[in-house]
Formats: C-alpha cells, structure tokens, sequence
DNA sequence: TTGTACGCGTTATCAA
DNA sequence: TTGATAACGCGTACAA
C-alpha cells in the first residue's frame, strides 16, 4: 500500500485502476483516520482549482443577491466552489480582490454588477485582470459592458426603450427620470436610451426632470425628494432601477404624494421583493437566474477574450403602478 | 538573490528583515513578472489559509443575505476570505458541504440559519463537524442552537414573549400562529414561547389556531390559506418570520381580509425590505450585522468546544399592522 | 495492477 | 542580513 496507490484508489485516475480489494481497504482506513485531501496540495499538485470566484457590490441588495444565490447554485450542481467578495462602497479595492482571487488560482472570476466610466479605477483592475488572464485565468463580467472581457449582458437600451413605449402607449406623456449616476454605465445606458426613445415618440423630457442621484434606495429617496423641492411637473417617475423606485415611492408617499394617483411609477429589474410592495410596481424584468447560470458557464467555457459576449433580453413588466390614463385628464402635479 | 530572500521581501517573516536595496530589486522584479504569491503553497507551506467558509441556506431570503453581507464585510476587514456554499433544499448535503471545506483547509466555517431536528442528518453533520475540529478547525453556528459548537444564538424566546406580551397590552386575545415546521427549531423556539406566553397572560391559543407550514414565504401562503379555508377566528395572524408574514399578508389581501382593519399580522426578524411594505409590519428586530460580527470573532477566537455560546437580544418594533384595538370592539373573523 | 520518485510554490530552519 | 535546503500533501510519469 503506497502512496500512490492510496490517492488512485480516492480520487481515482485518468489512466490506472485499484484492486477491489486494496480499494476497500484503503477506503475504510481513510473513513477510520478522518482523512480528508488537502485541497490545496491538489491545486498545487494538479495546477488548478475548483473554486470559482465571484465579486459582487452588495448582498443586501436583492437584485444581487438573486444573482449570487444562482451562482451559488450553478456551481453547486457543477461541483465548483465559490469564493465570494463584497466590494461594498470601496470601489478602488476591485483590482486587489481581483489580485487575492488570482493568488488563489481560482479557476474562473465573475464580476457582477456595475461598471464607473473612472479611467484611474478601469486601469488599475485592467492590470488586476490582465495578470490574471495571462496565467490562464477566466474572467466574465455579469450586467456590465467590459471590453475584453466575456460579458453577459442586459438589454438595458431594449427594455428602456420598450417601457418608454408602453408609458406612452399608457397616456404617460412627461416623466421624472430619477437617472442614477453619470458614471454609471447601467443607468446611464438606461436612461438615454428612455430619454431617447422618448423623444423619438414626441415626448423629450427636459433637462429639469432627469434628476441624478445614487443607484440605491437612498438615491431613489433624494432623487424624489429634489424633484419635491424643485416643484417640478410630471405624470410618471422612473427610476433606473427597482431600489431606487422603492426608495423614491417611501419618500413621495411622505410627502403625500400618491402614487399612482398623483403620478405613475417605475422600476428595472422586477426584484422578487416587490412582489409585497403596493401598488404593484412596473418595471423591466431581467432574468438574475438565467444571467447568473450563463455567466458562469460562460466563466468555464468561453473563449475568454471578449468574444464570447452574449446579451439576455428584458420584458417590460406592467402592473399597478402605472395604470391607463384617461385621455381626458393625465394626472400631472 | 535567493528564493528565500525573495520570500521575505515580499510576504515578509516574523524573525528576519531585508535589506532595503533588495528589497526594492525585489519588489521591481516582480511586478515585472507579474508576479502573484500562490495561496495554495502558502497555504501548505503555513499549514493555514486566510478563508472561512460560510454556510448559509439561501441567499434569495433577505435574513441571509443580510448575515451573510455582514460576515463578508467583517472578514473584509480583517483581510479574510470567504468561500460561500448554499445548501438549498438539499439540506442532506450539509455534512458533505462540511467535508469540501474540511479539505480547503479554511480556518473556520460558519453555520448559518436553521438546525432541523433530523436525528440522521445532525449524526452525519456531526461527524464532519468533528472530523473538521480534530484537525483543529473552529466551527460557529448562528442563529441556532448547536450543541458542542459556540452558537450566536438569537434570543427566541425572549423575543417572542416579549411580542406576546406587547400584542395583549395592545388588546389582541385570539391569535393565529404561523408555526412554521415542528421540526424545525428557531420556529418551534419562537412558536412554543409564543403560546406559552399568551397561555399564561390568560389567552390560551388553541390547537386549531396552530398551523403547521414551512418556514418560507410560500408557506405563509400556505399556512393562510388554510386558515381561510378552516374558517377560523382570530384578531392577529403570528407569523414566526418576517417572510412567512409577507406571505400571509398577500395570501389574506388575495382573499379580501384586510391588514390591519380585519386582523393584526407580525413577523419575527425586521429583514430590511420591510421598509417597502404596506401597511408597516410588526416584528421582533433580528441585529444581523451584529450577529455576523459576533459570529466571525467567535470563530476566529472562542473556545470552539460551544462554550463560547453568546445571544443577542432582540426587541419587538410595532408598526401599523397592529394597531391598538378599542376595547369596545376588537376586530375578529 | 502496484510501487518509486520527482515536482508543484512557498515558508521555516539552519548555517553562513 | 543572506543563502541553501528540507519540509508541506498530493498527482503522475516511469519503472517494476
């Protein structure tokens, strides 16, 4: 019974067998001495891993949440394992973590969430990455644009622009776009392509009524309140994505605003949380499960490149929140 | 410039210094090569790794989330890494979860969310628990009780009799409890010092007012309907978390009972997104973050042999589903 | 089918 | 302060 033999006969082999015999008995000598394999002498041994890492801004967030639950799954039925970090406000530390996962050898990294249009940040995790993918490492970004690397994008410009449609189908005639950040190429892509869409229908949406703030809750929640304060006119709120809806509905309802009484609302992502908010709350639906399955499939398989880009699409979800108006008299304040 | 002095200049050693001129031709040279430490090697080379592994149920309930959140941020903080596994329904897996990360080597794993009182599955677990701690690994349980290994428990009971005492002081007499799963024992924990409680201050809740579902969203669905279809009386729907209530709460507004005019309605947990429901939900403030926090420093540094036990206490937050009732007419169906 | 011996990349021990 | 070398635990080519 030599050492070799005694790693065939538990992890087996490309090429040898075990004998029944020496097979059991090496099996029952390793359940009697808790011998568990070193996972870090294969990697070593071997030159991989089976660990996957995943990098996400926030688990509180439902929308990434659902994102990382289904890769967590993904790779369960894989037998991959998931080292996961949250960025959480320190954007700057992206390129370290991507460094630490490269340290661990991880076989593939998956970015979800939003990408900064911030050269200094997008150099230095290009460095990160660049290290990385040249010793054979994998990297897919989830719900961003990333070029030269894999991504498994949202039809953010199709489904903002289909919600334009069917506001406008709806009588919504002069939204309150709550456009998050600038920067941020999510809610950037989305709100220029509403804006646009919007004016393309005949309806272009002032300058006055694209108020920037956060791309969270609380961002919804100062958005609405500036549009308050500004005493601005508007017949729908849309906000670029469902946090910032939830955030912007909490704080209108304060101010005795009702909705949708008083003025439609908006959201993107269709959350599973906003199954209990009322009123129902339109919004874009994207597929997390789907997103999350083929970027990790992506993550294993893809060319790696930047070529193996793939787009899921996005359904316009309507419910309470934007009813019909009558033809009659739109709701405006 | 040998591989030793290498090492040194780099990951630095407890005993030995380098020269500053090296040091610099060191640190030149490797970013030169693009160099990334192998955590796999050190890892063997130490006979420790800088990662703990987490268990949680699922990511999708925003109680989970949230403490999962929390402990990535506290390991954040103390430069740790975190490898993530979900059970799912697969709950017979955890033993086999226990072993991977038996085999990673990480340095402590934390068991997060609830113990089924499954004689097979807590042997089987158990054997990979102690297997994992002969090798000196450091188990944490939170939010359970789990003998032998140092829990962060969650004051169940205190919360929920504080809650029953809060309801009755608010003129509530006749509840119905949401069980949740007899063997499931935060439920049963929360469940059984509920009615005990309202026994004592005088309102005994009967049997038929005990229904038996999961502990999901889904089976507060569930556990309402079958309360509707019973025909039952009560004044306020108990639900022992915050998602079964939710989904009560949909389930009853589905049916035409209206929260809170025909029935008070509490959860257990204060989750975040509550904050987005109508009407305000009652509940039992669950501090995650603290629970995290607590939960990593005790696997880092307690006994590890369940001495180390600790509970957080929790405290009923009433919202506007339980209004007080008039003394005159208590509302009831 | 089984055994031997080397290499994976790093740290720690010991000697210089 | 530096260098040489033996571990760490495993997989695998090669020999038996």
């Amino acid at each position: 019974m030599s050492l070799a033999t005694a790693s065939r006969a538990i992890n087996g082999s490309e090429t040898r067998t075990v004998g029944e015999d020496l097979r059991r008995r090496v099996a029952e000598s390793a359940r009697l001495l808790g011998y568990a394999p070193n996972a870090n002498a294969q990697a070593m041994a071997r030159g991989a891993t089976r660990t996957i890492g995943v990098v996400v801004h926030d688990l509180t967030d439902p929308y990434f949440a659902a994102i990382a639950d289904g890769i967590a799954t993904a790779a369960t039925e894989r037998k991959l394992f998931l080292t996961l970090a949250t960025t959480g406000n320190n954007l700057a530390a992206l390129g370290d973590v991507v460094t630490s996962l490269d340290s661990m050898r991880v076989r593939a990294i998956i970015l979800v969430g939003a990408r900064w249009k911030d050269p200094d940040l997008q150099d230095a995790l290009m460095a990160s990455i660049d290290q990385y993918v040249g010793r054979g490492g994998r990297v897919v970004a989830l719900g961003m644009d990333f070029p030269g690397v894999d991504c498994v994008q949202v039809a953010n410009e199709a489904g903002a622009t289909a919600l334009a449609e069917e506001l406008v189908a709806l009588g919504y005639r002069r939204p309150l776009v709550l456009t998050g950040p600038e920067r941020h190429s999510t809610a950037a892509s989305r709100a220029t392509a509403f804006t646009h869409r919007m004016k393309q229908l005949g309806h272009p949406v002032p300058d006055a009524n694209q108020i920037t703030s956060d791309f969270t809750r609380a961002g919804g929640t100062v958005g609405m309140r500036l549009a308050i304060e500004g005493g601005l006119t508007y017949d729908v709120i849309v906000a670029m994505n469902d946090v910032m809806a939830l955030g912007a509905l909490n704080e209108a309802t304060r101010s005795g605003i009702s909705i949708p009484a008083d003025a439609g609302l908006t959201g993107f992502g269709d959350i599973s949380t906003l199954v209990d908010v009322t009123p129902g709350l339109t919004t874009v639906r994207v597929p997390s499960g789907q997103l999350a399955r083929l970027g990790l499939d992506l993550a294993l398989s893809g060319p790696g490149d930047g070529t193996g880009s793939i787009t899921v699409g996005v359904t316009p979800v309507l419910r309470d929140s934007t009813p019909a108006l009558r033809d009659s008299a739109p709701a405006s304040r």
